[in-house]
RNA sequence: UCCCCGGUAGCUCAAUGGUAGAGCGUUCGGCUGUUAACCGAAGGGUUGCAAGUUCGAGUCUUGCCCGGGGAGCCA
Protein backbone atom coordinates (compact mmCIF):
# COMPACT_ATOMS: atom_id res chain seq x y z
CA UNK A 1 0.00 0.00 0.00
CA UNK A 2 1.35 3.64 -0.77
CA UNK A 3 -0.12 7.42 -0.71
CA UNK A 4 -3.66 7.93 0.03
CA UNK A 5 -4.09 11.37 -1.25
CA UNK A 6 -7.84 10.54 -1.90
CA UNK A 7 -8.98 9.55 2.01
CA UNK A 8 -12.32 10.71 1.99
CA UNK A 9 -12.86 13.08 4.75
CA UNK A 10 -14.04 11.65 8.21
CA UNK A 11 -11.20 12.06 10.37
CA UNK A 12 -11.27 8.06 11.62
CA UNK A 13 -8.51 6.13 9.67
CA UNK A 14 -5.97 7.17 12.07
CA UNK A 15 -7.17 5.28 14.95
CA UNK A 16 -8.15 2.35 13.61
CA UNK A 17 -6.19 2.06 10.51
CA UNK A 18 -3.05 1.74 12.95
CA UNK A 19 -4.82 -0.73 15.21
CA UNK A 20 -5.54 -2.76 12.18
CA UNK A 21 -2.14 -3.62 11.50
CA UNK A 22 -1.74 -4.95 15.17
CA UNK A 23 -3.65 -8.02 14.32
CA UNK A 24 -6.85 -9.42 13.35
CA UNK A 25 -10.48 -7.88 14.17
CA UNK A 26 -11.90 -10.71 16.09
CA UNK A 27 -14.22 -10.57 19.02
CA UNK A 28 -13.48 -6.70 18.36
CA UNK A 29 -16.92 -5.43 18.71
CA UNK A 30 -18.15 -2.44 17.76
CA UNK A 31 -21.64 -1.69 19.58
CA UNK A 32 -21.88 1.97 18.04
CA UNK A 33 -21.02 2.81 14.50
CA UNK A 34 -19.39 6.11 15.78
CA UNK A 35 -15.75 5.43 16.36
CA UNK A 36 -14.76 5.98 20.01
CA UNK A 37 -12.15 9.02 19.95
CA UNK A 38 -9.02 7.67 21.14
CA UNK A 39 -6.03 9.44 20.87
CA UNK A 40 -3.39 6.61 20.92
CA UNK A 41 -3.57 3.27 18.31
CA UNK A 42 -5.14 0.78 20.38
CA UNK A 43 -8.20 -0.68 19.50
CA UNK A 44 -11.46 -0.59 21.36
CA UNK A 45 -12.19 -3.32 23.93
CA UNK A 46 -14.37 -6.26 23.48
CA UNK A 47 -16.95 -4.90 26.29
CA UNK A 48 -19.12 -2.21 24.89
CA UNK A 49 -16.59 0.48 23.91
CA UNK A 50 -17.76 4.37 24.86
CA UNK A 51 -21.61 4.43 24.34
CA UNK A 52 -22.90 7.93 23.17
CA UNK A 53 -24.98 9.05 26.41
CA UNK A 54 -28.36 9.59 24.21
CA UNK A 55 -27.58 6.25 22.78
CA UNK A 56 -30.75 4.29 21.15
CA UNK A 57 -30.34 0.40 21.57
CA UNK A 58 -27.38 -0.82 19.76
CA UNK A 59 -27.70 -2.56 16.43
CA UNK A 60 -27.03 -6.40 17.06
CA UNK A 61 -24.05 -7.72 15.12
CA UNK A 62 -25.58 -9.92 12.16
CA UNK A 63 -23.95 -12.17 9.77
CA UNK A 64 -25.25 -12.27 5.96
CA UNK A 65 -26.00 -15.79 5.86
CA UNK A 66 -28.54 -15.57 8.68
CA UNK A 67 -29.76 -12.07 7.66
CA UNK A 68 -33.37 -13.52 7.28
CA UNK A 69 -33.62 -13.16 10.40
CA UNK A 70 -33.70 -9.99 11.13
CA UNK A 71 -35.81 -8.43 8.60
CA UNK A 72 -37.23 -5.22 9.31
CA UNK A 73 -34.58 -4.48 11.83
CA UNK A 74 -31.69 -2.24 12.22
CA UNK A 75 -28.54 -4.80 12.17
CA UNK A 76 -24.81 -4.29 11.90
CA UNK A 77 -22.68 -6.66 9.80
CA UNK A 78 -18.45 -6.78 9.67
CA UNK A 79 -16.83 -7.02 6.26
CA UNK A 80 -15.84 -5.98 2.96
CA UNK A 81 -16.62 -4.07 0.17
CA UNK A 82 -17.51 -6.45 -2.70
CA UNK A 83 -18.28 -4.36 -5.38
CA UNK A 84 -19.56 -0.78 -5.26
CA UNK A 85 -22.42 0.70 -8.34
CA UNK A 86 -23.81 4.12 -8.52
CA UNK A 87 -26.91 5.19 -10.96
CA UNK A 88 -26.68 9.58 -9.63
CA UNK A 89 -28.02 9.98 -6.19
CA UNK A 90 -28.31 5.99 -5.61
CA UNK A 91 -25.51 3.72 -4.37
CA UNK A 92 -25.23 0.39 -4.65
CA UNK A 93 -22.68 -1.18 -2.69
CA UNK A 94 -22.31 -4.86 -2.10
CA UNK A 95 -20.82 -6.10 1.27
CA UNK A 96 -19.16 -9.55 2.20
CA UNK A 97 -18.63 -10.98 5.51
CA UNK A 98 -17.41 -14.57 4.82
CA UNK A 99 -20.93 -15.97 5.31
CA UNK A 100 -22.22 -14.33 2.21
CA UNK A 101 -22.66 -11.24 0.17
CA UNK A 102 -25.30 -8.62 0.09
CA UNK A 103 -26.11 -5.47 -1.23
CA UNK A 104 -26.71 -2.49 0.29
CA UNK A 105 -28.54 0.82 -1.10
CA UNK A 106 -28.00 4.18 0.11
CA UNK A 107 -29.42 7.50 -1.49
CA UNK A 108 -28.37 11.11 -0.91
CA UNK A 109 -31.18 11.79 1.33
CA UNK A 110 -31.51 8.82 3.57
CA UNK A 111 -27.50 8.82 5.02
CA UNK A 112 -25.65 11.92 6.35
CA UNK A 113 -23.66 13.42 4.07
CA UNK A 114 -19.98 11.96 5.78
CA UNK A 115 -21.92 8.61 5.43
CA UNK A 116 -22.96 9.18 1.42
CA UNK A 117 -19.49 10.52 0.44
CA UNK A 118 -17.47 8.13 2.59
CA UNK A 119 -19.58 4.80 0.86
CA UNK A 120 -19.61 6.47 -2.43
CA UNK A 121 -15.72 6.88 -2.42
CA UNK A 122 -15.03 3.14 -0.93
CA UNK A 123 -12.78 0.50 -2.99
CA UNK A 124 -12.78 -2.87 -3.85
CA UNK A 125 -11.92 -4.79 -0.82
CA UNK A 126 -12.36 -1.88 1.92
CA UNK A 127 -13.06 -3.41 5.19
CA UNK A 128 -15.80 -1.92 6.94
CA UNK A 129 -18.45 -2.05 9.52
CA UNK A 130 -22.32 -0.83 8.16
CA UNK A 131 -25.24 -0.59 9.74
CA UNK A 132 -28.79 -0.61 8.10
CA UNK A 133 -32.18 -2.08 8.00
CA UNK A 134 -32.63 -5.33 6.59
CA UNK A 135 -35.12 -5.45 3.70
CA UNK A 136 -36.63 -8.42 1.61
CA UNK A 137 -36.16 -7.38 -2.08
CA UNK A 138 -37.37 -9.87 -5.20
CA UNK A 139 -34.61 -8.22 -6.91
CA UNK A 140 -32.06 -9.44 -4.50
CA UNK A 141 -30.02 -12.54 -5.13
CA UNK A 142 -30.07 -13.53 -1.81
CA UNK A 143 -34.14 -11.99 -1.11
CA UNK A 144 -32.70 -9.19 1.01
CA UNK A 145 -31.29 -5.79 0.71
CA UNK A 146 -29.55 -3.74 3.31
CA UNK A 147 -30.86 0.45 3.49
CA UNK A 148 -27.53 1.81 4.23
CA UNK A 149 -27.70 3.80 7.71
CA UNK A 150 -23.88 4.43 8.83
CA UNK A 151 -21.17 2.93 7.98
CA UNK A 152 -17.59 2.67 9.59
CA UNK A 153 -14.47 2.51 7.68
CA UNK A 154 -11.55 0.19 9.21
CA UNK A 155 -9.04 0.30 6.41
CA UNK A 156 -9.62 1.50 3.03
CA UNK A 157 -7.99 0.82 -0.35
CA UNK A 158 -6.08 3.65 -2.01
CA UNK A 159 -6.60 3.91 -5.17
CA UNK A 160 -3.19 4.22 -6.40
CA UNK A 161 -2.72 0.67 -5.16
CA UNK A 162 -6.03 -1.15 -6.29
CA UNK A 163 -7.39 -4.24 -4.83
CA UNK A 164 -5.39 -6.64 -7.55
CA UNK A 165 -8.49 -9.02 -8.48
CA UNK A 166 -11.55 -7.67 -10.29
CA UNK A 167 -14.66 -8.84 -11.10
CA UNK A 168 -13.56 -9.60 -14.53
CA UNK A 169 -11.71 -12.78 -15.85
CA UNK A 170 -7.86 -13.48 -14.87
CA UNK A 171 -5.29 -16.05 -16.14
CA UNK A 172 -4.25 -18.87 -14.00
CA UNK A 173 -0.79 -18.12 -13.00
CA UNK A 174 -1.80 -14.32 -11.87
CA UNK A 175 -4.62 -16.23 -9.75
CA UNK A 176 -1.88 -18.36 -8.69
CA UNK A 177 0.44 -15.83 -7.75
CA UNK A 178 -2.27 -13.70 -5.46
CA UNK A 179 -3.73 -17.04 -3.75
CA UNK A 180 -4.07 -15.26 -0.69
CA UNK A 181 -6.43 -12.74 -2.10
CA UNK A 182 -7.89 -14.88 -4.40
CA UNK A 183 -9.91 -17.10 -1.68
CA UNK A 184 -11.57 -14.23 -1.01
CA UNK A 185 -13.29 -14.88 -4.25
CA UNK A 186 -17.57 -16.12 -4.04
CA UNK A 187 -16.34 -19.29 -6.02
CA UNK A 188 -13.12 -19.88 -4.38
CA UNK A 189 -14.99 -19.57 -0.98
CA UNK A 190 -17.67 -21.52 -1.94
CA UNK A 191 -15.48 -24.63 -2.71
CA UNK A 192 -13.50 -24.18 0.36
CA UNK A 193 -16.38 -24.36 2.18
CA UNK A 194 -17.34 -27.56 0.67
CA UNK A 195 -14.10 -28.82 0.82
CA UNK A 196 -14.37 -28.51 4.74
CA UNK A 197 -17.87 -30.09 4.85
CA UNK A 198 -16.08 -33.19 3.07
CA UNK A 199 -13.35 -33.16 5.69
CA UNK A 200 -16.32 -33.05 8.67
CA UNK A 201 -18.08 -35.87 7.11
CA UNK A 202 -14.59 -37.44 6.15
CA UNK A 203 -14.25 -37.86 9.85
CA UNK A 204 -17.72 -37.91 11.45
CA UNK A 205 -18.24 -41.01 9.54
CA UNK A 206 -15.29 -43.22 11.26
CA UNK A 207 -15.77 -41.55 14.73
CA UNK A 208 -19.76 -42.32 14.71
CA UNK A 209 -18.58 -45.99 13.75
CA UNK A 210 -16.97 -47.18 15.98
CA UNK A 211 -12.90 -46.23 14.61
CA UNK A 212 -10.66 -44.59 16.21
CA UNK A 213 -8.07 -41.83 14.90
CA UNK A 214 -4.91 -42.26 14.96
CA UNK A 215 -2.70 -40.63 13.25
CA UNK A 216 0.67 -41.54 11.90
CA UNK A 217 3.84 -39.79 11.65
CA UNK A 218 4.99 -36.99 9.15
CA UNK A 219 8.47 -37.79 9.39
CA UNK A 220 9.21 -41.05 7.87
CA UNK A 221 12.49 -42.87 8.14
CA UNK A 222 12.02 -45.47 4.97
CA UNK A 223 9.36 -45.51 1.88
CA UNK A 224 5.95 -47.55 2.53
CA UNK A 225 6.05 -48.41 -1.47
CA UNK A 226 9.33 -47.28 -2.49
CA UNK A 227 8.04 -46.29 -6.21
CA UNK A 228 7.27 -42.62 -5.50
CA UNK A 229 9.88 -39.93 -5.21
CA UNK A 230 10.32 -38.83 -1.33
CA UNK A 231 11.03 -35.75 -0.10
CA UNK A 232 13.81 -36.14 1.84
CA UNK A 233 14.87 -33.87 4.94
CA UNK A 234 17.73 -33.76 7.59
CA UNK A 235 16.54 -34.81 10.72
CA UNK A 236 19.85 -34.01 12.99
CA UNK A 237 21.93 -35.48 10.67
CA UNK A 238 20.52 -38.83 9.69
CA UNK A 239 18.11 -38.71 6.45
CA UNK A 240 14.56 -38.89 7.01
CA UNK A 241 11.38 -37.92 4.74
CA UNK A 242 8.25 -36.68 4.63
CA UNK A 243 5.69 -39.49 4.76
CA UNK A 244 3.27 -40.52 0.97
CA UNK A 245 1.43 -42.88 3.27
CA UNK A 246 0.28 -43.50 7.01
CA UNK A 247 -0.83 -46.94 5.87
CA UNK A 248 1.87 -49.23 7.77
CA UNK A 249 1.52 -47.11 10.61
CA UNK A 250 -2.13 -47.20 10.71
CA UNK A 251 -1.89 -51.26 10.06
CA UNK A 252 -0.30 -51.41 13.43
CA UNK A 253 -2.88 -49.25 15.22
CA UNK A 254 -5.65 -51.32 13.84
CA UNK A 255 -4.11 -54.56 15.52
CA UNK A 256 -4.00 -52.75 18.92
CA UNK A 257 -7.61 -51.44 18.35
CA UNK A 258 -9.42 -52.75 15.71
CA UNK A 259 -10.90 -50.25 13.42
CA UNK A 260 -8.77 -47.06 13.00
CA UNK A 261 -8.50 -44.46 10.63
CA UNK A 262 -5.94 -41.65 10.05
CA UNK A 263 -6.08 -37.61 8.65
CA UNK A 264 -3.25 -35.91 7.42
CA UNK A 265 -1.23 -34.59 5.07
CA UNK A 266 1.04 -36.76 2.54
CA UNK A 267 3.95 -35.58 0.51
CA UNK A 268 4.97 -36.74 -2.74
CA UNK A 269 7.62 -35.34 -5.11
CA UNK A 270 6.52 -37.12 -7.83
CA UNK A 271 7.30 -34.39 -11.19
CA UNK A 272 3.74 -35.10 -12.25
CA UNK A 273 2.07 -31.71 -14.15
CA UNK A 274 -1.56 -32.52 -14.73
CA UNK A 275 -4.91 -31.17 -12.83
CA UNK A 276 -4.63 -34.08 -10.54
CA UNK A 277 -1.72 -33.89 -8.93
CA UNK A 278 -0.67 -31.94 -5.63
CA UNK A 279 3.01 -32.30 -4.64
CA UNK A 280 1.18 -32.42 -1.00
CA UNK A 281 -2.19 -33.47 -0.07
CA UNK A 282 -4.55 -34.43 1.99
CA UNK A 283 -5.55 -38.32 2.15
CA UNK A 284 -7.79 -40.22 4.93
CA UNK A 285 -6.82 -44.10 5.51
CA UNK A 286 -8.77 -46.46 7.51
CA UNK A 287 -7.62 -49.68 8.35
CA UNK A 288 -9.35 -52.33 9.79
CA UNK A 289 -8.42 -55.61 11.58
CA UNK A 290 -10.67 -59.21 10.68
CA UNK A 291 -11.59 -57.04 7.11
CA UNK A 292 -11.51 -58.72 3.94
CA UNK A 293 -11.85 -56.89 0.45
CA UNK A 294 -15.86 -57.58 0.32
CA UNK A 295 -15.92 -55.58 3.69
CA UNK A 296 -13.83 -53.07 2.50
CA UNK A 297 -15.38 -52.42 -0.90
CA UNK A 298 -18.96 -52.30 1.36
CA UNK A 299 -17.15 -49.68 3.13
CA UNK A 300 -15.80 -47.40 0.56
CA UNK A 301 -19.16 -47.17 -1.41
CA UNK A 302 -21.19 -46.23 1.78
CA UNK A 303 -17.99 -44.19 3.07
CA UNK A 304 -18.23 -41.75 -0.21
CA UNK A 305 -22.00 -42.25 -0.47
CA UNK A 306 -22.29 -40.45 3.38
CA UNK A 307 -19.80 -37.62 1.96
CA UNK A 308 -21.45 -36.80 -0.74
CA UNK A 309 -24.96 -36.81 0.61
CA UNK A 310 -23.56 -34.62 3.64
CA UNK A 311 -22.54 -32.05 1.18
CA UNK A 312 -25.59 -31.97 -0.78
CA UNK A 313 -27.70 -31.65 2.34
CA UNK A 314 -25.77 -29.06 4.12
CA UNK A 315 -23.73 -27.17 1.51
CA UNK A 316 -26.74 -26.33 -1.03
CA UNK A 317 -25.87 -22.40 -1.18
CA UNK A 318 -22.19 -23.23 -2.00
CA UNK A 319 -23.31 -25.67 -4.72
CA UNK A 320 -25.63 -23.35 -6.42
CA UNK A 321 -22.56 -20.71 -6.31
CA UNK A 322 -20.10 -22.89 -8.32
CA UNK A 323 -22.95 -24.04 -10.41
CA UNK A 324 -22.23 -28.21 -9.50
CA UNK A 325 -25.35 -29.58 -11.49
CA UNK A 326 -26.37 -31.63 -8.26
CA UNK A 327 -28.35 -34.06 -10.15
CA UNK A 328 -25.19 -36.14 -10.72
CA UNK A 329 -24.26 -36.24 -7.40
CA UNK A 330 -27.62 -37.48 -5.75
CA UNK A 331 -27.08 -40.67 -7.79
CA UNK A 332 -24.42 -41.67 -5.50
CA UNK A 333 -25.56 -44.22 -3.46
CA UNK A 334 -24.79 -47.76 -2.39
CA UNK A 335 -24.61 -49.86 -4.20
CA UNK A 336 -21.55 -48.93 -6.87
CA UNK A 337 -21.05 -50.85 -9.76
CA UNK A 338 -17.73 -53.69 -9.75
CA UNK A 339 -15.76 -54.75 -11.98
CA UNK A 340 -13.01 -57.58 -11.94
CA UNK A 341 -10.01 -55.69 -13.58
CA UNK A 342 -10.30 -58.73 -15.97
CA UNK A 343 -13.53 -57.25 -17.03
CA UNK A 344 -12.68 -54.18 -17.22
CA UNK A 345 -9.88 -54.63 -19.46
CA UNK A 346 -11.82 -56.47 -22.23
CA UNK A 347 -14.13 -53.41 -21.63
CA UNK A 348 -11.48 -51.33 -22.61
CA UNK A 349 -10.52 -53.86 -25.62
CA UNK A 350 -13.74 -53.18 -27.15
CA UNK A 351 -13.68 -49.02 -26.30
CA UNK A 352 -10.83 -49.03 -28.15
CA UNK A 353 -12.03 -51.25 -30.89
CA UNK A 354 -14.92 -48.81 -31.68
CA UNK A 355 -12.65 -46.27 -31.71
CA UNK A 356 -13.69 -44.55 -28.22
CA UNK A 357 -9.69 -44.95 -26.96
CA UNK A 358 -6.56 -43.79 -28.81
CA UNK A 359 -4.30 -46.23 -27.14
CA UNK A 360 -4.88 -49.92 -27.15
CA UNK A 361 -4.88 -51.40 -23.84
CA UNK A 362 -2.74 -54.08 -22.94
CA UNK A 363 -3.85 -57.00 -20.85
CA UNK A 364 -1.56 -57.20 -17.25
CA UNK A 365 -0.75 -53.22 -17.10
CA UNK A 366 -1.91 -50.66 -14.71
CA UNK A 367 -4.95 -48.22 -16.02
CA UNK A 368 -3.65 -44.88 -17.74
CA UNK A 369 -5.12 -41.84 -17.48
CA UNK A 370 -7.71 -42.02 -20.26
CA UNK A 371 -8.52 -45.60 -19.69
CA UNK A 372 -10.01 -44.74 -16.23
CA UNK A 373 -11.83 -41.71 -17.82
CA UNK A 374 -13.31 -43.94 -19.64
CA UNK A 375 -14.38 -46.65 -17.67
CA UNK A 376 -15.81 -43.97 -14.86
CA UNK A 377 -17.66 -42.36 -17.94
CA UNK A 378 -19.85 -45.30 -17.92
CA UNK A 379 -21.67 -45.01 -14.78
CA UNK A 380 -23.42 -42.49 -13.03
CA UNK A 381 -21.72 -43.36 -9.51
CA UNK A 382 -18.25 -44.47 -8.48
CA UNK A 383 -17.34 -47.53 -9.85
CA UNK A 384 -15.24 -50.26 -8.18
CA UNK A 385 -12.29 -52.13 -10.31
CA UNK A 386 -10.85 -54.96 -8.10
CA UNK A 387 -8.37 -58.19 -8.71
CA UNK A 388 -5.79 -56.47 -10.27
CA UNK A 389 -3.03 -58.45 -11.47
CA UNK A 390 -0.70 -59.27 -8.28
CA UNK A 391 2.66 -58.10 -9.98
CA UNK A 392 1.58 -54.69 -11.23
CA UNK A 393 0.70 -54.25 -7.65
CA UNK A 394 2.39 -52.95 -4.12
CA UNK A 395 3.97 -56.35 -2.23
CA UNK A 396 1.73 -55.85 0.83
CA UNK A 397 -1.50 -56.80 -0.76
CA UNK A 398 -2.81 -60.15 -0.51
CA UNK A 399 -3.54 -62.79 -3.33
CA UNK A 400 -6.81 -63.95 -4.32
CA UNK A 401 -6.44 -67.25 -2.42
CA UNK A 402 -8.53 -68.85 -5.72
CA UNK A 403 -6.22 -67.19 -7.96
CA UNK A 404 -2.95 -65.94 -6.81
CA UNK A 405 -2.10 -64.28 -10.13
CA UNK A 406 -4.75 -61.58 -8.91
CA UNK A 407 -4.18 -59.07 -5.50
CA UNK A 408 -7.23 -58.58 -3.53
CA UNK A 409 -7.28 -54.71 -3.98
CA UNK A 410 -10.01 -51.98 -4.91
CA UNK A 411 -9.66 -49.11 -7.10
CA UNK A 412 -12.35 -46.67 -6.64
CA UNK A 413 -13.34 -44.28 -9.83
CA UNK A 414 -15.15 -41.18 -9.59
CA UNK A 415 -17.55 -41.05 -12.03
CA UNK A 416 -17.33 -37.66 -15.14
CA UNK A 417 -13.53 -38.58 -15.92
CA UNK A 418 -12.47 -37.85 -12.08
CA UNK A 419 -10.36 -41.00 -11.76
CA UNK A 420 -9.07 -42.82 -8.74
CA UNK A 421 -10.10 -41.32 -5.69
CA UNK A 422 -9.31 -44.69 -3.30
CA UNK A 423 -6.77 -47.44 -3.48
CA UNK A 424 -7.27 -50.22 -0.97
CA UNK A 425 -6.52 -53.93 -0.52
CA UNK A 426 -6.46 -56.64 2.03
CA UNK A 427 -2.84 -56.89 3.21
CA UNK A 428 -0.59 -59.99 3.48
CA UNK A 429 -1.08 -61.41 6.94
CA UNK A 430 1.25 -64.37 6.43
CA UNK A 431 4.99 -63.38 7.33
CA UNK A 432 6.42 -66.02 4.88
CA UNK A 433 5.23 -64.15 1.82
CA UNK A 434 5.58 -60.83 3.31
CA UNK A 435 8.95 -61.30 4.09
CA UNK A 436 10.06 -63.01 0.67
CA UNK A 437 7.68 -60.10 -1.24
CA UNK A 438 10.21 -57.77 1.05
CA UNK A 439 13.12 -59.69 -0.59
CA UNK A 440 11.70 -59.84 -4.50
CA UNK A 441 11.36 -56.54 -4.50
CA UNK A 442 15.05 -55.59 -2.78
CA UNK A 443 13.15 -53.62 -0.36
CA UNK A 444 15.59 -52.45 3.00
CA UNK A 445 14.65 -55.49 5.04
CA UNK A 446 16.06 -53.22 8.55
CA UNK A 447 13.43 -50.71 7.49
CA UNK A 448 10.62 -52.85 7.65
CA UNK A 449 11.32 -55.10 10.51
CA UNK A 450 9.03 -53.28 12.85
CA UNK A 451 6.33 -53.93 9.99
CA UNK A 452 6.64 -58.05 9.77
CA UNK A 453 6.34 -57.72 13.90
CA UNK A 454 2.94 -57.39 13.00
CA UNK A 455 2.45 -60.44 11.08
CA UNK A 456 5.01 -62.43 14.22
CA UNK A 457 2.56 -61.59 16.60
CA UNK A 458 -0.96 -62.43 16.43
CA UNK A 459 -1.18 -61.64 12.38
CA UNK A 460 -5.23 -61.32 11.65
CA UNK A 461 -6.53 -60.48 7.96
CA UNK A 462 -7.36 -56.82 7.82
CA UNK A 463 -7.72 -54.54 4.94
CA UNK A 464 -8.00 -50.66 4.31
CA UNK A 465 -7.54 -47.73 1.70
CA UNK A 466 -6.76 -44.08 1.07
CA UNK A 467 -8.46 -41.43 -0.18
CA UNK A 468 -7.22 -38.42 -1.93
CA UNK A 469 -9.47 -35.56 -0.12
CA UNK A 470 -8.40 -33.40 -2.98
CA UNK A 471 -9.58 -35.78 -5.89
CA UNK A 472 -12.74 -35.47 -4.12
CA UNK A 473 -13.15 -32.20 -3.94
CA UNK A 474 -12.12 -32.00 -7.26
CA UNK A 475 -15.29 -34.27 -8.33
CA UNK A 476 -17.41 -32.72 -6.05
CA UNK A 477 -17.42 -29.29 -7.20
CA UNK A 478 -16.86 -30.63 -10.72
CA UNK A 479 -13.30 -28.28 -11.02
CA UNK A 480 -10.72 -28.46 -13.76
CA UNK A 481 -7.88 -28.70 -11.13
CA UNK A 482 -6.84 -29.59 -7.66
CA UNK A 483 -4.98 -26.67 -7.37
CA UNK A 484 -8.74 -25.22 -5.92
CA UNK A 485 -9.52 -27.30 -3.55
CA UNK A 486 -7.24 -26.52 -0.94
CA UNK A 487 -6.34 -23.25 0.49
CA UNK A 488 -2.63 -23.10 -0.48
CA UNK A 489 -1.88 -25.53 -3.19
CA UNK A 490 1.83 -27.12 -3.35
CA UNK A 491 2.77 -28.20 -6.83
CA UNK A 492 5.44 -28.58 -9.19
CA UNK A 493 7.29 -25.19 -9.24
CA UNK A 494 5.17 -23.27 -7.21
CA UNK A 495 5.46 -22.90 -3.72
CA UNK A 496 4.39 -19.20 -3.44
CA UNK A 497 2.16 -17.94 -1.71
C1' U B 1 12.10 -36.86 -18.16
C1' C B 2 9.17 -36.46 -22.84
C1' C B 3 5.22 -34.12 -26.18
C1' C B 4 1.95 -29.81 -27.32
C1' C B 5 0.41 -24.52 -26.52
C1' G B 6 1.47 -19.66 -24.79
C1' G B 7 4.27 -14.83 -22.90
C1' U B 8 1.86 -7.42 -26.03
C1' A B 9 -0.97 -1.61 -20.88
C1' G B 10 -2.47 -3.18 -13.74
C1' C B 11 -5.99 -7.44 -15.83
C1' U B 12 -8.22 -10.26 -20.20
C1' C B 13 -6.91 -10.17 -25.12
C1' A B 14 -6.41 -8.01 -30.65
C1' A B 15 -2.77 -6.37 -34.32
C1' U B 16 -1.24 -9.48 -43.45
C1' G B 17 6.88 -8.34 -42.01
C1' G B 18 5.17 -1.52 -42.66
C1' U B 19 1.98 4.51 -37.42
C1' A B 20 1.07 -0.77 -30.78
C1' G B 21 -5.08 -1.16 -30.19
C1' A B 22 -9.90 -2.56 -27.49
C1' G B 23 -12.70 -3.89 -23.11
C1' C B 24 -12.20 -3.90 -17.88
C1' G B 25 -9.59 -1.68 -13.53
C1' U B 26 -7.75 3.54 -12.02
C1' U B 27 -8.83 9.14 -12.32
C1' C B 28 -12.52 13.11 -13.72
C1' G B 29 -17.71 14.10 -15.24
C1' G B 30 -23.08 12.32 -15.94
C1' C B 31 -27.35 9.23 -14.50
C1' U B 32 -33.01 7.88 -8.46
C1' G B 33 -33.07 0.46 -9.07
C1' U B 34 -28.06 -0.90 -10.68
C1' U B 35 -27.00 -6.81 -10.98
C1' A B 36 -19.31 -8.40 -13.84
C1' A B 37 -24.56 -1.57 -14.40
C1' C B 38 -24.40 2.06 -18.20
C1' C B 39 -22.78 6.86 -21.00
C1' G B 40 -18.63 10.61 -21.94
C1' A B 41 -13.40 11.90 -21.22
C1' A B 42 -8.25 11.25 -19.40
C1' G B 43 -3.95 8.64 -18.09
C1' G B 44 -1.51 4.09 -18.92
C1' G B 45 3.83 0.24 -23.34
C1' U B 46 11.81 -1.47 -23.00
C1' U B 47 5.65 -6.48 -27.00
C1' G B 48 9.54 -12.25 -21.29
C1' C B 49 15.36 -11.99 -22.10
C1' A B 50 19.47 -12.29 -25.68
C1' A B 51 21.24 -12.74 -30.49
C1' G B 52 20.18 -13.22 -35.80
C1' U B 53 17.58 -12.45 -40.86
C1' U B 54 15.56 -7.83 -43.13
C1' C B 55 15.39 -1.21 -45.82
C1' G B 56 12.02 -2.34 -41.72
C1' A B 57 10.48 -7.49 -36.52
C1' G B 58 5.10 -7.81 -31.55
C1' U B 59 5.07 -10.84 -36.18
C1' C B 60 10.36 -14.87 -39.17
C1' U B 61 14.97 -17.99 -37.08
C1' U B 62 18.02 -19.83 -32.84
C1' G B 63 19.06 -20.13 -27.63
C1' C B 64 17.47 -19.19 -22.70
C1' C B 65 13.69 -17.93 -18.84
C1' C B 66 8.65 -18.23 -17.12
C1' G B 67 3.59 -20.14 -17.35
C1' G B 68 -0.36 -23.61 -19.04
C1' G B 69 -2.10 -28.55 -20.82
C1' G B 70 -0.97 -33.73 -21.41
C1' A B 71 2.02 -38.60 -20.88
C1' G B 72 4.40 -41.69 -17.38
C1' C B 73 3.58 -42.33 -11.88
C1' C B 74 -0.07 -41.95 -8.46
C1' A B 75 -4.65 -40.41 -4.29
Amino acid sequence: MSSRSKDFPVPRNSCIGAASQRGPLDGAIFWNVRPPKHKGSTMPKETAPTAPETAKPAPPVATIAKIGQHEGQSVTLRGWLYNLRESGKLLFPIFRDGTGSIQGVAHVKSVTPEVFEALKNLTQESSVIVTGKVRADKRAPGGYELDVEDLQVVQRVPESDPYPITLKEHGVDFLQERRHLWVRSPRQSAILRIRAEIMHAAAEYFDSNGYIRTDPPILTPAACEGTSTLFPVDYFGEPAYLTQSGQLYVESTALALGKVYSFGPTFRAEKSKTRRHLTEFWMVEPEVAYMDLEGLMELAENYISHIVQSVLKNRTAELQVIGRDVTKLETVKPPFPRLRYDEAAEMLNQAYKDGHLEAPFEYGNDFGSPDETWLSSLYDRPVMVHRYPANVKAFYMEPDAKDPRYALCVDVLAPEGYGEIIGGSQRVSSYELLSARIDEQKLPREAFEWYLDLRRYGSVPHAGFGMGIERVVAWVCALDHVRETIPFPRMLHRMYP
